[in-house]
DNA sequence: GCCCAGGTGGGTA
DNA sequence: TACCCACATGGG
């Protein structure tokens, strides 16, 4: 059996769940506190925790630094690990205001690789995270990896059940085109699926939109080609 | 009550 | 390198 590459997966991804629009409106300051934020967290605690920081007039780079660190620990406090999120938080803000002036255009006109590799540098910051913020806050054409896709592609054995995150964007960079718009979507649709059809207890997806993609012959898991 | 959520860093073998 | 664990709140 043929596998499907990416770009088919996303495709019908898109036809099943329509498009996603994540952080279509919010401000790239916002989407940068946002990726940090939702680290192991449920979307709609983070945005309480927006809420929060809106009211305390704190989205934005010079508003935020000047808040006490205990300051910021009360306004987050409702997306968890808030001790570690404020120190992250205030890590990525003073580099952000120390090495570049708190300009999101000073970040845009930077090579993607060169400022992927100075995100991960920072205490707090791992890949999926700094490829968030290329992507949703600087609109760089990054393929953002998570728990989900991880998940949705071992089961359908597109990727070994030990694929850790670089190996499935390597694959994701070979499939699926390098533009922004796109990958955007392309992720959002991967959490969508995950979240309805591809959770942990799940051990597979009976109604996955992808099911009649991945298996002519009504079965799941064949044997696996190498990618 | 129990499980999970749009991860990351640190410690140990 | 490869596990294992802490981190913590809120909703189903």
């Amino acid at each position: 059996m043929v596998r499907p590459g990416l770009g088919e997966i996303v495709s019908r991804l898109l036809d099943h769940f329509g498009p996603q629009e994540w952080w279509p409106a919010k401000t790239p300051f916002e989407v940068m506190l946002g990726a940090v934020l939702t680290q192991n967290t449920a979307w709609r605690n983070v945005e309480l925790a927006i809420r929060n920081l809106r009211k305390a007039g704190a989205l934005n780079p010079s508003s935020l630094a000047s808040l006490p660190q205990y300051r910021i620990k009360e306004l987050i406090r409702p997306t968890g690990y808030f001790h570690q999120k404020a120190r992250k938080l205030r890590t990525l803000l003073e580099w952000f205001i120390e090495r570049y002036d708190g300009s999101i255009e000073q970040l845009r006109k930077l090579d993607q690789q060169q400022l992927r590799g100075e995100l991960l540098s920072l205490w707090g910051i791992g890949p999926e995270t700094a490829d968030s913020i290329l992507l949703y806050a600087l609109s760089f054409p990054a393929f953002v990896v998570d728990a989900y896709t991880i998940r949705v592609l071992v089961r359908h054995d597109l990727v070994p059940s030990d694929a850790g995150y670089d190996e499935v964007q390597r694959l994701a960079s070979r499939q699926l085109p390098a533009d922004e718009k796109y990958l955007n979507e392309a992720h959002a649709l991967f959490v969508a699926v995950g979240k309805k059809y591809c959770k942990r207890k799940q051990p597979l997806c009976e109604n996955c939109p992808l099911k009649a993609l991945l298996s002519p012959e009504g079965g799941y898991h064949s044997e696996s080609e190498k990618n």
